[in-house]
DNA sequence: CTGAAAGCGCTTACAG
DNA sequence: CTGAAAGCGCTTACAG
């Protein structure tokens, strides 16, 4: 069943079935009213590739994720999703697994005019090239970013949320802080250890090379086995600011599995607020990202881009939270970045 | 840039370079490398959208999930995902957030042949609607499913699954075991009820009523809320199969902010063999469901059923195993539905 | 308010 | 092995 047999049953031209469709108004009620009883009566669907192809519009668009199995990430895309179906966009989602070179093949349903634009919540590719790239598609990063990129991105201040972890350690009269980096390859990993240097130094407290646990990747057992470093030198650290939740909540694991006390021995904070983290014994402090409204504010602003509208910002920095919780046995209240807009 | 464009540079027709691209075969070598070379030099990249509309195949599939934030998904997910991509398909997802109504939307996007076929993680529709779609339409359900239905299904078997991860708390020693149901308007949750009560009959044991706790849905909290229930009875339990990992990390936490020990007190099995089963304190004992290797096997059905072969078996039954750890206290072995094949 | 006609960029049956 | 031509099912500028 066909436009043009619609047509036909209605007495009318395809030209104005097409327009009861899209652009009702256009119609008389009385068409209209006629139209629309043989599509319902028929139960006509148009053949919506035939309408991508004719306008030039996919009305979809894609976001690439570094891990889908990530709880983190789950929350960005509920938050891209339920804006892409307000604004009658569907979502198709890229999984990179990590990998720079699977980041690059799903850039060519770009090429190949298969979405009308495209959402990086990873960003591990040459500035250049992406730079390039966004010169001719409309592209929006979120959560990972790249240096003086000249494109939109959407994110915390992932520097000054790590110093503001590290401090409470601090803070709490810890001065053999330690840091479990994420990957060193990725900026969020170099921005928190920048962070955790920053907080460390304006406090006029050595970072020990050692403290500094790089190398592995997000994993929970990459966590662990770090932790386990830690544990393993002559004079561990009191606190220690790990890269992210899931990688904290090996790190704990390794501290309990050693006979040793959270927060009495070892203080941990962590970061992205998963919700696991007021699962685990004992409930981890950490900083949390507003997961759901970066994805949302990523999608407008790439709604925006696909429809030409000028965009005055290219950065858009969230607020972060700390959530004091029990692993580093600070008392219980909300500090925030927020300033009062 | 389009196909007339490369064959005028060329000096080819367009079916030329059509086949160059999709049936190379068909060309001499000659033809065949001096297209390709035009085709380098300007980068050309095919319209796809207006191939598909040309051939009507998207080669892209529909996965519909009921939860996109639920980590038991995701690895079935990365199942599908690459079989698909290794076949050359593309996954769009689609989140339900457990609404009958947003599922009843996607399969819109078979009606308007956006996909070529549609995968169902949740199955909630009525068994004559989905029947009558996949009649029309290639659809194959994965971990839920429904009674009877003439669909192609690939799952574990729930109830068989629930009955050993109750038997394994009543060999154990227990007697007052008690039940913490997911959904009763999921077949899951139905099957896994079905399974403890089976095995509590089939050990002469009483279930009392109201260590059955239905009601709510399959988050953290609600299995928090359910144990405190359960805890507050006269006479509690001493061992509870919860319907899945995420609720029993909520039963563990109401075990533990009750001042009770796991397993001494209560002793906990869960369901789906999440990562995070092994992290929570204590590790926690769990039926392990396949997930990856279900999306593959879901996704390879779904490519048959597009290529019109014949499936000789509708339901697809993966092996399940139970996971020993230390939430109810026995020793350290996996037990295993596996017939040796 | 409505229709006739062109055309989006490919693929493929057909002819040679 | 290659080309000319038709056609996939819509939308929209144009004319009336």
């Amino acid at each position: 069943m066909k436009m043009s047999d619609v047509a036909k049953m209605a007495n009318v031209s395809p030209a104005t079935v097409s327009r009861v469709l899209s652009n009702p108004e256009l119609v008389s009620k009385k068409t209209r009213d006629k139209v629309l009883e043989v599509i319902n009566q028929v139960n006509y669907q148009p053949h919506i590739v035939a309408r991508q192809f004719r306008t030039k519009e996919t009305k979809t668009i894609l976001a690439v994720v570094p891990d889908i199995t990530s709880a983190f990430f789950s929350e960005v895309l509920r938050g891209i999703e339920h804006t892409a179906i307000r604004e009658g966009y569907q979502v198709i989602l890229g999984d990179t697994e990590n990998s720079v070179e699977r980041e690059n093949d799903y850039i060519n349903l770009l090429l190949q005019k298969q979405v009308d634009g495209m959402l990086l919540l990873t960003a591990r590719l040459e500035k250049e090239k992406l730079e390039e790239l966004a010169e001719h598609f409309p592209i929006v990063l979120a959560c990972e970013y790249i240096d003086g990129l000249n494109v939109p991105t959407v994110s915390i201040d992932n520097i000054s949320a790590a110093r503001k972890a590290t401090e409470h350690l601090i803070k709490l009269g810890h001065e053999r802080v330690a840091h479990i980096c994420g990957p060193m390859n990725v900026i969020l990993g170099r921005d928190r250890l920048r962070g955790f240097r920053q907080a460390m130094m304006s406090h006029d407290l050595d970072v020990d090379p050692s403290y500094i646990q790089e190398g592995g990747n997000e994993s929970l057992e990459s966590g662990y086995n770090q932790m386990m470093k830690l544990l393993a030198l002559e004079t561990p650290p009191t606190g220690v600011f790990v890269y992210n939740d899931e990688m904290a909540m090996g790190a704990m694991k390794a501290v309990k599995n050693s006979g040793l006390r959270i927060p009495e021995d070892i203080a941990i904070v962590g970061f992205d607020n998963l919700k696991m983290a007021s699962v685990v014994e004992p409930h981890l402090t950490s900083i949390d990202q507003p997961k759901y409204k970066i994805g949302q504010k990523a999608m407008s602003i790439l709604i925006q881009k696909i429809n030409k509208e000028k965009i005055t910002k290219q950065s858009f920095v969230m607020k972060d939270h700390l959530f004091i919780r029990q692993s580093c046995g600070g008392q219980s209240f909300v500090s925030s970045s927020e300033q009062k807009t």
